[in-house]
DNA sequence: CTGTTAGCGCGTTCAA
DNA sequence: TTGAACGCGCTAACAG
């Protein structure tokens, strides 16, 4: 029982006045003398009080906090937006949640739930790839918590996201590898019902077309983006005797598989094979020095998603704005930021 | 106002009935006839009543969770870690708050007053590197808070902790190098005054005398193991022409940096150079076929941490016991494990 | 089985 | 400037 657990009261017996003037000082009212504060605080020193969030928050009907759902935090992209929400949210004053759904939609529906039992001022959310169905948002609707998506958002109208341009990407992606003098470009895409896969590949075809290059069809290799499958594609187009002098990867991931195959085989890639690769990881870092990697920046997108958050938490009418910023990403060239 | 925030008074009265019929039917109590527990969470339902943790939390003294402190959820190993601290939590009933302290003595400072104030059950700490006053975990004390630290302890006597063992990393890393074949191996130390280096190379001094090799002082060269260091140390060993057949490193940075040096000089890694790393990041994972690493148990780590602070919590006598565990490390070939 | 009463710790009335 | 009283939403004690 004696813990160290003191209160606003225990301070107020021993200074025999009433807890509510300790509260007021507390919490610096101009309603209470400066010498009584200074009384006061001392003492709440002295006793080592430490107010009870918990108490505090249950009586004002808020928590000052804010929740964040991903699907994983092991995952540097997104480890790095919640660095900028973290650093938005610190700064003004807000907690932060960190949850993880794991991938799985039955996780994502407790996670919203125990963020409303807890009473969260807003919810951040990136979907998990099982999520096709929303219906868990809309208790964040009734409950009347505004919530933000980022990066994987979902195809509701009404929703205010943070977005990365994947079109954009993509085609920058393409590019460049035409102003490196490559004729003769692969892609290799991933499952086209994802969204950003699709803006990827559209980009890529548009830059082909504006550079006046053909779009062939079989130079589109859909796979699940896995390093295993940048080793099986690469082995059966030198198989075939495809002809390609550059490679846009629509992740990182199976760039690597790629590169790791060519390298063993000693195909030296800076010659004869430009790749590019989005980059999520810090691996595609240090792999290769051919890799130019189209870099999503995850820390903006936390401060942006956090500032339209909180711009949406504190437009308290109940209605909420619907907005969509769409971030762009930028191109690294690995060759020439190091050595 | 009526933003849906339903409270078990409203579904009282409702129903004509008393809120603590409501609170326990709720709460599945055995104590309320099937039939009203049925009508009573049809009602709920039906009214989207959503609990108020805060209030319940307040009302029953506890908060049913933990608090994780760690320099930055961007590593993969702190990451890993935290997959195995919510895993426990989450099938012992605890949620878990995630707090970075970005390496800054300060923010961990905060960290602590903030949980503590948010009346955590528990705290799982993983030291900052500018921590070397440990005053502010005597709050956690004073409040009757247990903790347990993880990876980076610090060295005061009566702490629960759980750490790697480095010595038997080195000596297994040193050892697998001898197996290998190598008669002269190197040494890339870290920063002097940190245990986990002094470990490590503890571990390798033992390894050589134990097989018969001498230990030379030459061979050991310490920096702060970033790739940079990596590349300017190989750099000087070849230019000044010191022999040796494997390398041991303290980490997987450095030893980037040393196979990106030699890939580009075009020295075959896998039949000159043997490497062992001390592994945290995936990067390892794809640089080269040829690097050995010393996998460092995050996710088990986590797992074990986060039990042995549940046995301090339950153990409310206010006497805690103060246990160190030491897991140990896993030598994984990369030739083996993969093409 | 259900209702009554009394708080958890704090902040905010409304008086003085 | 301070005190008294009340209530945030929920649960635990004791009744009946």
């Amino acid at each position: 029982m004696d813990t160290g657990k003191v209160t606003i009261h225990d301070i107020a017996r021993r200074l025999n006045i009433d807890s509510s003037t300790v509260s007021r000082a507390l919490n610096d009212s101009p309603r209470v003398s400066q010498k009584t504060k200074d009384k006061i605080s001392e003492m709440a020193q002295s006793m080592g009080y430490q107010r009870n969030l918990m108490a505090s928050n249950l009586r004002k009907n808020v928590s000052n906090s804010i929740g964040v759902v991903v699907p994983r935090i092991s995952r540097h992209f997104f480890s790095s937006v919640i660095q900028g929400i973290e650093e938005t949210a610190y700064n003004t004053g807000y907690s932060v949640f960190i949850c993880q759904s794991l991938e799985e939609l039955e996780r994502e529906r407790n996670i919203i739930k125990t963020l409303v039992a807890n009473r969260v001022d807003g919810v951040l959310i990136s979907i998990s790839m099982e999520t096709s169905n929303y219906d868990h948002f809309q208790l964040l609707n009734k409950q009347g918590v505004p919530y933000v998506f980022f990066d994987r958002h979902c195809d509701i109208v009404g929703n205010n996201n943070v977005i990365i341009n994947d079109f954009k990407g993509g085609y920058d992606a393409t590019k460049h590898l035409i102003s490196k003098g490559c004729k003769s470009i692969i892609h290799f895409s991933g499952p086209g019902h994802l969204e950003i896969y699709k803006n990827r590949l559209g980009g890529y075809k548009e830059a082909l077309i504006d550079s006046g290059f053909p779009f062939k069809e079989e130079h589109v290799i859909s796979s699940k983006l896995m390093e295993s499958d940048g080793i099986g594609i690469i082995k059966s187009l030198l198989e075939k005797g495809v002809e390609f002098d550059g490679i846009f990867c629509a992740n990182d991931h199976v760039a690597i598989g790629a590169i790791k195959f060519m390298n063993n085989l000693g195909i030296k890639i800076p010659e004869e094979v430009a790749i590019v690769g989005f980059n999520n990881e810090p691996v595609s870092n240090v792999i290769t020095p051919s890799l130019t990697t189209i870099h999503q920046p995850g820390f903006e997108m936390g401060i942006k998603a956090a500032e339209l958050l909180i711009k949406n938490m504190k437009n308290q009418n109940g209605i909420f704005t619907s907005e969509t910023i769409m971030m762009d990403t930028n191109l690294i060239e690995r060759n020439s930021s190091r050595r």
